[in-house]
DNA sequence: CTGAAAGCGCTAACAA
DNA sequence: TTGTTAGCGCTTTCAG
C-alpha cells in the first residue's frame, strides 16, 4: 500500500501529530519542521486518507448533488458550476440521479445521503414537505437551484419576470394574439418553471390590457415531442395566433416543428419565442430568454461553502438576471442565420 | 447527532460484531437474532457510517468517474448510463470534471482520487503513458469509454467501421466528390473519435475505388463553429463535393448552416451526414450514424463492479454495434420533416 | 512548538 | 451462533 502518515513522520523525525498539523497548514509549527515535514511527504508521495480524516475530523469534505437527470442540458451545466467550485475548495462531489419519479421516491426512502456529505445541492426540485423536512433532518446546509424552500440557500432566476419580458416583446412588435405553450403545473418530478413562466404571460397581457383567452394556452409535456403537440393543436384553432411564447427552448424546437410542418413561415405567420438560450437556440435562430446556468450552480456551490464554514448564518436567497435574447424567429428585422 | 451501531447493540441487547453482521446480511446469525437487530437499526433510523466501515474494511464502495466535460451531451449521457448501475449496486460515484488542459494536467498532478476509490472510470480520454501509467499505480480497475488501452477495461464503438458505414450510404446514394469535416487529431483533449472516423471515411473512398482527394478534407475543431468554419472552405472550392461525411453532429450543424447561409439546398445541392445521433439530430433532419450512448456508460460500470469483484479477472474489451440511421439531409426520398 | 494518547465508528479475526 | 478485541489512519485534546 501507499505511505501512511507514520511513514511520514519516522521520516521526518517528527510525531504523527506534527505531520498532520504541518500538512493542514495549522499554526505553531516551526517553519523548519514543517519543510522538513513536506519535503518527506512528498518524497514519499503521501496523501491522507480522506476515510481516516473523515472519521476523526467529522468534516466530510462532500457535498451531495441530488439532481433529476444528468443526461439533461439544464442540469450538466448546473452540475459543471457547482463542481468546479467545490474541487477548487477540496471538496468531492457526489452525484445523485433520479432519473424518474420512482429513483426519486427510493432516494427519499433511502436517503443514501445520510452521514456521507457536509451538504446538500437540489437542483431544479420543488420540494414536498417531507422531503425537505428529511433533507433539513441530515442537519447540514441546504441549497436549492432553480426555486427556494425555507430554511435553505437558494439561487434562481425570476421566471415570472423572465416570461413577462418575452411577452412584451411580442407585443411590442405589434402582437395582440400571443398563444402560450408550457408545461403542466402538475409535473411528476414537480419542476416550478411551468407554473411561473405561465404566471408571466399572464402579467404581460394584462399589463397591456389584452384580454386573455385560455384557447390560446396549450400545455403538454415540457420536452420536444410535448411542444410539437401544444402547437398543432394552437395551429388547428379556427383563429391562430400571430406570435407564441414558449415556456422552454426545447419544447419550441417542437413548436418550430410543427410550424414548418404546415407550411408557415417564422417569423412572418407566427413569431415563436423560447425561454432557456439552450446550446442549440442559436442554431435553430429562436428567440429566447437566457439564463445564467452554469452561475446558478457555481453560486449555490460558494453558498454551501459558506455555510459550512458558518453554520449560522441565515439562509439567503440569490436571484440571477435573465437576458432577452432576439433572434429571427420573433423579429424579421434580425438578419437570419 | 444520529444513532450509532452502539445504540443498536444496547436496544437489541446483542454486540456490535452481531449487528454489524446481521445488517450486512453475513451469514452465521440467527434468524431471530437477526430480525431482532433489523427492528433496532429501524427504529433508530440508523445507517452505517460509511467513512467508519471503510476506514474499517478498506473498501471505498465508490467509483471515480474522470470527464473531460459534464456538460456536453456525450458525457451527459454516458454518466447517467454508469450512475445508474453503480447506485443499484451501492456505490457512490465521485464525480472529477476536467473542464480544459488545465484542468486535466491539475487533476493529473494531484490525483484527488488517491485512497478514496475502488475503481476509476475514464470517459472519452486518450491517456498519454504517464497518465495511464498514474492511474494503474491506483491499484484499482480501470474502465475507459471511448477507446482502450493495455491492461484496462474498456467500452467503445467502432468509429472506423462507422464512419465507413456513413461514408458508404453516401457512396450508395451515387456520390462521388464526398468531402469530410472533421476534427483535429492532435485535439488537445486527446479525444480519438476523429482520427478513426476520418481512417473509415479513407477506408470507404478505396473501398469503392474513388481517389482521394485532400481538398475536401477540412479540418477544424469538434464544434459548432468548427463545422461552420470547415464546410465554409468546403463551399469555397473550385469544384464544391456533392456529399459531407461530418465527424460529429455538434459540427454538421454548424455544417448545415454555412450551407443554407450560401443558399445551397439540403440534399439536392450537397447531402450532409453526422456521426452520433446527438438529441437534436431528429430536430434538423440530419442523417447520421446512431451510438449506444448511455450503454456504454452502464456497460463500463458493469465492467468495474466484476473487476472489483473478481480483481483476477482479465481486463475485456467491448465493442458496441453502431447503426446508420437515414433522415432528409442525404436521402430526398425520406419526406423532410 | 511538539509529542502522547484517546478516540472517530466501524470490520474482521479469534475465542468462546 | 455470538462476543471480545485489535486495529483501520487519521484528528484533537492535553501535557510538556
Amino acid at each position: 500500500m501507499s505511505a501512511s502518515i507514520e511513514d511520514v513522520a519516522t521520516l521526518a523525525g517528527v510525531s504523527i501529530a506534527t505531520v498532520s498539523r504541518s500538512l493542514r497548514g495549522l499554526p505553531d509549527v516551526a517553519p523548519t519542521t514543517r519543510a522538513r515535514v513536506l519535503a518527506a511527504a512528498r518524497t514519499l508521495d503521501y496523501v491522507a486518507s480522506p476515510f481516516a480524516a473523515r472519521l476523526a475530523s467529522g468534516r466530510t469534505a462532500t457535498i451531495g448533488a441530488i439532481v433529476p437527470f444528468v443526461n439533461r442540458w439544464f442540469f450538466g451545466e448546473v452540475i459543471a458550476g457547482a463542481e468546479g467550485i467545490l474541487r477548487e475548495a477540496d471538496y468531492d462531489l457526489l452525484l445523485y440521479n433520479l432519473d424518474d419519479v420512482a429513483g426519486r421516491e427510493r432516494f427519499f426512502a433511502r436517503m443514501p445521503v445520510r452521514k456521507r456529505v457536509d451538504g446538500v445541492l437540489v437542483i431544479s426540485m420543488l420540494l414536498a414537505d417531507e422531503e425537505l423536512a428529511a433533507l433539513k433532518a441530515l442537519n447540514v446546509p441546504l441549497a436549492l437551484v432553480g426555486n427556494g424552500a425555507p430554511g435553505a440557500h437558494s439561487v434562481h432566476i425570476d421566471d415570472t419576470a423572465g416570461a413577462r419580458v418575452a411577452v412584451d416583446h411580442l407585443i411590442g412588435l405589434g402582437h395582440r394574439r400571443i398563444g402560450l405553450i408550457g408545461g403542466r403545473m402538475d409535473d411528476p418530478m414537480r419542476f416550478t418553471a411551468a407554473g411561473d413562466r405561465h404566471q408571466g404571460y399572464l402579467e404581460a397581457l394584462d399589463a397591456a390590457a389584452i384580454p386573455r383567452n385560455p384557447d390560446l394556452e396549450a400545455i403538454g409535456y415540457f420536452t420536444f415531442d410535448g411542444g410539437e403537440e401544444a402547437m398543432k393543436s394552437l395551429l388547428a384553432l379556427p383563429e391562430r395566433p400571430t406570435a407564441v411564447f414558449v415556456e422552454s427552448d426545447e419544447m419550441a424546437y417542437g413548436a418550430l416543428r410543427a410550424i414548418r410542418r404546415e407550411g408557415l413561415r417564422i417569423p412572418q405567420d407566427i413569431a415563436v419565442i423560447g425561454f432557456d438560450d439552450h446550446v442549440t437556440a442559436e442554431l435553430l435562430d429562436l428567440s429566447t430568454v437566457r439564463q445564467p446556468v452554469q452561475e446558478q450552480g457555481a453560486k449555490a456551490a460558494r453558498a454551501l461553502l459558506d455555510a459550512i464554514a458558518d453554520p449560522s448564518a441565515q439562509p439567503r436567497e440569490l436571484v440571477l438576471p435573465t437576458e432577452l435574447i432576439v433572434r429571427n424567429s420573433t423579429d424579421p428585422s434580425v438578419p437570419p442565420l
